[in-house]
DNA sequence: GACAATATCACGAAAAAGGGTTATTGCGAA
DNA sequence: TTCGCAATAACCCTTTTTCGTGATATTGTC
């Protein structure tokens, strides 16, 4: 069962979407906003909560400039189990990348077909990540075009150095900085330094992601 | 090669063993120290760095009342590597429980011949723990003695709640508290009172050991 | 020797985590 | 009905972590 929200301001379109999905039955409801700005603060403020949907259909070319990008943002960071799929008019919109890049995993034209549109949410709930050719090529550009670091991340695995690995292990063990430092008698401020390098080596901000990310090779 | 201390208030016999002990290839350098305390601090302070002893013969029949305890517990907590073994004269004394209890790993009679200290100091570097049978009936009376909290701590898993292990769940992908309070719609309080539960439940004190403690059975 | 990569340490701010306490609610067992 | 437990939440306070920025050694290689 699948709560799904559509997010336009044309909401003329969104309820039109919105009649032509709701004969699925594996979609539980259905809502429409017309802000994506506004239907996340009513989440994140409405009392007694308002049930939170599973998946966004989030337009990215309201009427606010990048209002879509914004709230997709947010609700990545918020919300990370929400599942953002950009709805927008073209495929030639540089914004789509943004909107990719600030968490959502899939794209939509609004002129799909509601087959195909229902087709998209459930692959991107089971986990997959869609993107049309012509955004994948974009992606692919922007990616090879800003070379070494970038590469990295994308390489089985960043190479961390051996005192890196080493740091890494302690803090596996549950150690702190402090104990870590203790421990290979070196500063902790050292300790600090190697760890945000290891994070910005693994694209992670915390020692858990780290660790997850860093289990096969460590 | 082990880095052994041995600390005892007596100095002369601490020595005495050193020599005894000193023949033993295996042991790189062997310290005396009539302080645990003050042994503790030049470890802490000293610039530059003295080098960390892998293995502590800690006197717990020292002067200053429970100092060996005392020491052993600020080794245990700063030093987590460095094993503690409890020195003492007798095994009927009270103070060698609460030693194990504050971290060390094992336990000497003063009046062990030198090479079954050493073999108990090997044992112990490779990852045992040693406890004479009179030291142990102590430990297993106590712990049967106190019941229902402690005996929790000795079964395969503490029990946690559906709803600790669902926090936990979360923890373990690398969720921040407040991430995880948006996706179960409570407040990030909550969230942080489920953690420390957790937490008191395993008997840890942060999130890696917990995540450590609980991985079969989450 | 010059150069790049790595390791070291510092200062500081802001966010998050950890620790303790207290309180309310609902639910089921004694 | 009382009692304990689980879940919820707030408050305060301390420590740790995370994020930035920058600087200085050390090391190995061309």
């Amino acid at each position: 069962m699948i709560n799904l929200c559509i997010v336009d301001d044309d909401l003329r379109l969104a309820n039109q979407i919105r009649t032509d999905l709701i004969e699925y039955p594996e979609l539980n409801w259905i809502k429409t906003c017309d802000s994506g700005l506004a239907y996340f603060k009513s989440l994140k403020t409405q009392q007694p909560p308002e049930e939170l949907p599973d998946c966004v259909l989030m337009d990215i070319s309201m009427r606010v400039p990048d209002e879509g990008i914004y709230a997709t943002r947010l609700f990545h960071q918020q919300f990370p189990l929400i599942k953002i799929i950009i709805f927008t008019i073209s495929d030639d919109d540089d914004r789509v990348f943004e909107a990719f890049r600030s968490g959502a995993v899939g794209y939509l034209l609004k002129n799909e077909k509601p087959p195909f549109i229902f087709k998209t949410i459930v692959e991107v709930m089971n986990g997959g990540a869609l993107m049309s050719p012509g955004i994948a090529l974009k992606t692919i550009k922007f990616l090879t075009g800003t070379l070494e670091k970038k590469i990295e991340t994308l390489q089985t695995h960043p190479r961390l150095t051996e005192r890196e690995m080493e740091i890494l292990r302690l803090i596996s063990k549950g150690f702190r900085y402090q104990q870590v430092a203790d421990q290979l008698s070196i500063s902790n401020q050292t300790v600090k330094k190697h760890i945000s390098n290891i994070f910005e080596k693994l694209n992670v901000n915390n020692k858990i992601e780290a660790l997850n990310k860093s289990r096969e090779f460590l």
